[in-house]
DNA sequence: CTTGGTTATAGTGTCGACATTATAGCCGCA
DNA sequence: TGCGGCTATAATGTCGACACTATAACCAAG
């Protein structure tokens, strides 16, 4: 999972960001059920850890959207909605589209040769029908192109922040999301757009790319509703 | 200062949140110096405040990106660089040129004449020569257009994070910041363009503005480079 | 005088306990 | 029986103290 060196905090050296990564990918998978209050008290202890370590966690995972929180009231998981998927897919449309207005300015050779081999593991997955680890093909993609922006402000609002989110409802919809050959045409296109340095197209077919997984993840939703998991 | 009211806790309840406000008015305001380290007991002293309740703070400061930690270091507050502000401008060109096209869509008749509202102000003081207060009636307009996207997580994004960083930068560069007449020009076409609902329009017009704007900044920033205070 | 190691000190991370607030259950009353 | 207020309980907010880490000052050897 290429994807996830990305993140900081690769080894976590302090209890509460140990706290905060298991947490969050207790979240992320649905170990902890969305929508779910949390209680301090009853995590702490099923964590072996103090109650302070645990409110700094949920602090840092306040930042990554992932929990909410009120005053004298408590934490609990996000939800999830198809508003907010929806609100999620036009804040990717635009950044992601700027990231790859700049990767076409800034990405280093090497760099596109990572994104070539990327789309060729993308390809050899479709041909045997792998459909499960495309996921993370894509989020591979998605974050080498982010990551070649080289706006260190951009990189970390998505990659630490946004995509959290977008694992997080991706997960939800695992089961029938299989759009690889045209997203991987799709991918192809921004990449030759890239190579080329030509920023404005990488900008226009990232964006209509995003689009188009949104009208995708649309039409999911439609047949088959988010549940409360 | 309209554009206050876009932010949560206007009236912090819990001693956390009242310190997180104060912090992060002495912050943007320069009352602490930027890119000073901060101690812990120190500061807890000062604001008669327990260490528990000031990391709770920090935590928070942390979100809204105003200060950076390291595991066993110490939280210091943010420095500036052009580099960042630069990376700043490209964010905000990307999420508020989506905004705006939102905006068009969604702005209802009423938030429509707050808009204009806000243009006339922006023209009087113009008239009367009043560059101080030029800088909130922006903010307002630019804070509005972003409400009117009615993207929740955006307008969070927006409004509660990096507009911090905006104003932390724009405190910094206020002495000669006065691009008045020809930015109420640019705002007048933006709002005619989202009254016209055309969103398309109005994006591309928003970008363009935010690209005037930060080349304005840069010209400033060469004869005047940024010192640190 | 410089450099490496050692010790002292200040600071951060962690914890358990107390104070305050919200919530749920219960009782009394209409 | 239904509703309003009260009480008890549990949870969150806050605090002070201890443990561990990094830094700075100091000393000794070259």
């Amino acid at each position: 999972m290429a994807f996830l060196t990305a993140c900081k905090l690769q080894d976590p050296v302090t209890i509460a960001d140990k706290l905060f990564l298991d947490l969050r990918r207790a979240i992320l998978e649905g170990e902890i059920p969305a929508g779910k209050k949390i209680s301090e008290p009853e995590l702490a202890a099923a964590y072996g850890v103090s109650r302070g370590s645990l409110r700094e966690a949920i602090g840092k995972l306040e930042n990554c959207n992932l929990v909410t929180r009120k005053p004298n009231i408590g934490a609990r998981i996000i939800g999830f909605s198809t508003e907010q998927l929806l609100e999620i897919y036009q804040i990717r449309e635009a950044t992601e589209g700027m990231a790859a207005r700049l990767a076409a300015e800034h990405m280093t050779a090497e760099e596109l040769v990572h994104l070539r081999k990327i789309l060729e593991r993308h390809q050899a997955e479709i041909a045997q029908h792998q459909r499960y680890s495309q996921h993370d093909v894509d989020l591979d993609f998605h974050f080498s192109i982010i990551q070649g922006s080289k706006n260190k402000r951009l990189i970390r609002m998505l990659c630490q922040d946004l995509y959290d989110l977008v694992r997080f409802y991706r997960f939800r919809l695992k089961s029938g999301f299989s759009r690889s050959e045209q997203a991987f045409q799709e991918h192809n296109l921004i990449v030759s757009a890239i190579e080329r340095r030509d920023g404005e197209m990488a900008e226009t077919l990232m964006r209509h790319h995003i689009r188009a997984s949104r009208d995708y993840a649309c039409k999911l939703l439609e047949q088959m509703p988010l549940s409360d998991t």
